[in-house]
RNA sequence: GUCCCCAUCGUCUAGUCAGGUCUAGGACACUGGAUUUUCAUUCCAGCGACCGGGGUUCGAAUCCCCGUGGGGACGCCA
């Protein structure tokens, strides 16, 4: 943060350093908002334009296996894919890894794609969008598959035994017992296997045990399909968690028996649980995308965090718009020990968020939350909505919050927090206040903050009273809450008569 | 059990590759103040870490070794 005296308000400075850069980030997500009060949908898409990039031959892919929800890992895997070929103008394709026809249905699928798209990352090869390497379904590639795996026979690194065919190691053969897996295993003695990580640098393994590549069924193995289809569709980085690092040693074996050059791999960090151990599984709260969908968490704030987690840009800056972060993205700023899930700080980075989106955005964002809790219709008036809400945006700390906030400008029966009265009533009769205040209030010809703010200074003087002490009165009898939106913004919003009726039926 | 990866505040991390500027910086969380005459705003401060032990060196968070701890892999799952 330091820096010259002369640099301290200068547009640059706050770009580079400071919250200010935020208001880049509101107009960013203004402009991915179709024209305000369009009802939002679920899959809006994130603008990513707006910034230059330059083509390159750079191929990365994203494959799941669609079997079930989108997964905050693998949306964190997608992610730094697509933000490497962002980054380096390359291609982003999509490869549905849909050989097991039991667990993937035509939802899963869906779901995977809509979060892909919630996410804003858009692929540019792959599913609806087709491509010169398709099919992007494994399921409609076992040609291919067979082709390669007829190269890998004519080359004898092959064999059957049991109906399912093996993937044939080189060297010298022995038998030894197995502990882990409590049995007599025929191994290999073969070279090990060198992988020049981007992430982790140099890592041997060796690889020392024959591989099934097509199941007894016919289906062919993952460690096959895959590095066919990464060869087939010329991946040239193959961006994953650290949980294939191991399988990596398998995979360059097979680049290897089909004379290949293998993709650069970068292992990128697991996402670890928020406490306990291991990595985050899929039954840990907010472990899947839908979640924070349903939960009207900002898509941009959940992307800016799932950057951050495993990769930082080396200075202290955290919230940054996209083009930002594309543009800094590289292998060198990614971690090799596993983050761990801190949901605290997302809902951080949500609210900072929430609060720099200008208010047409923030009202058409959160319109549809509180049409959702009951509180608004159609038949709302607009401007009144929009007033509310600019009450509420500087205080909000969510969307999925908000509903208790504006509650009491949307109910005429409003429900006294009794924790609050309690307080209240601790402290003297407030009814002597309200009565106090009422004729004022009706005497007031103007209805506005500063009117009103005038009137209570006045009540207040009259009865030798602090203005602080009606305060609290006026904003329990009025809302209901002992906390919230500012008094008079309150008061001047809801305009004259319920703001009167309410304090004469406070009791 | 075997192999691989990793190791800085409670958490995410900067600093490590090219050892001194690190009495270790930032963010979240937490605690305490201030300001906002109310308030779920804002500001300030505090708390708080180099896993342990050996080396190498004038000097180690940074390099080496050994422990320990954490993570992952070892399927006819992906």
């Amino acid at each position: 943060m330091d820096a010259p005296a002369s640099a301290l308000y200068s547009p640059t400075f706050f770009l580079q350093h400071g919250r200010f850069s935020i208001t880049a980030l509101a107009v960013e997500v203004a402009a991915s908002a179709p024209a305000p009060r369009i009802p939002r949908t679920k899959n809006q898409a994130l603008s990513t334009k707006n910034f230059s990039t330059v083509m390159s031959d750079v191929r990365v892919r994203f494959a799941p296996s669609p079997t079930g929800f989108f997964h905050i890992g693998s949306a964190r895997t997608a992610l730094f894919n697509w933000l490497y070929a962002r980054h380096t103008g390359g291609t982003f394709v999509l490869r549905i890894e849909d050989t097991d026809s039991v667990r993937n249905t035509p939802e899963a699928l869906q779901a995977l794609l809509d979060g892909m798209r919630w996410l804003g990352l858009d692929w540019d090869e792959g599913p609806e969008k087709g491509g010169e390497f398709g099919p992007y379904f494994q399921s409609e590639r076992t040609g291919i598959y067979e082709d390669y795996l007829a190269r890998l026979t004519a080359a004898g690194r092959t064999y059957e035994q049991d109906g399912a065919v093996f993937f044939k190691l080189l060297g010298e053969r022995y038998v030894e017992f197995d502990k882990y897996k409590n049995a007599e295993i025929e191994k290999v003695r073969s070279e090990p296997v060198v992988v020049d990580d981007a992430v982790r640098g140099h890592v041997e393994r060796v690889v020392d045990q024959d591989f099934v590549i097509r199941r007894s069924n016919g289906d062919f193995g993952f460690h096959f399909v895959n590095v066919v289809d990464d060869l087939a569709m010329k991946i040239t980085h193959v961006i994953r968690g650290e949980d294939h690092l191991s399988n990596t040693a398998r995979h360059i074996e097979l680049y290897k028996a089909f004379g290949a050059t293998p993709p650069v791999f970068a292992h990128i960090p697991l996402i670890l649980k928020s406490d306990g151990r291991g990595k985050m599984s899929k039954r840990e709260s907010g472990a899947l995308i839908e979640e924070y969908v349903s939960r009207h968490f900002l898509a941009e704030a959940v992307r800016n965090y799932l950057c951050l987690l495993g990769w930082n840009p080396k200075d202290d800056r955290e919230i940054m718009p996209i083009g930002e972060i594309i543009e800094r993205f590289d292998f060198a700023g990614i971690n090799k020990d596993g983050a761990r899930f801190d949901e605290q700080k997302l809902a951080h980075m949500n609210t900072e968020y929430l609060r720099a989106l200008p208010l047409e955005t923030f009202t058409w964002m959160a319109t549809p939350v509180l049409e959702a809790a009951g509180l608004v219709d159609e038949a709302a008036d607009e401007d009144y909505v929009q007033a509310v809400l600019g009450l509420c945006q500087p205080k909000a700390r969510s969307l999925e919050t908000m509903p208790e906030l504006v509650v009491p400008f949307f109910k005429e029966e409003i429900e006294i927090d009794p924790a609050a009265r309690e307080k209240i009533f601790k402290k003297g009769d407030p009814t002597a206040r309200l009565a106090e205040l009422l004729p004022a209030l009706e005497n007031t010809t103007e209805w506005t903050e500063a009117s009103l703010e005038a009137a209570f200074g006045a009540v207040a003087e009259a009865n030798g009273q602090k203005p602080t002490m009606y305060f609290p009165i006026a904003r329990l009898a009025v809302s209901g809450q002992g906390g919230g939106v500012p008094l008079f913004g309150l008061l001047a919003v809801l305009g004259r008569d319920r703001v009167l009726d309410r304090m004469k039926a406070f009791s």
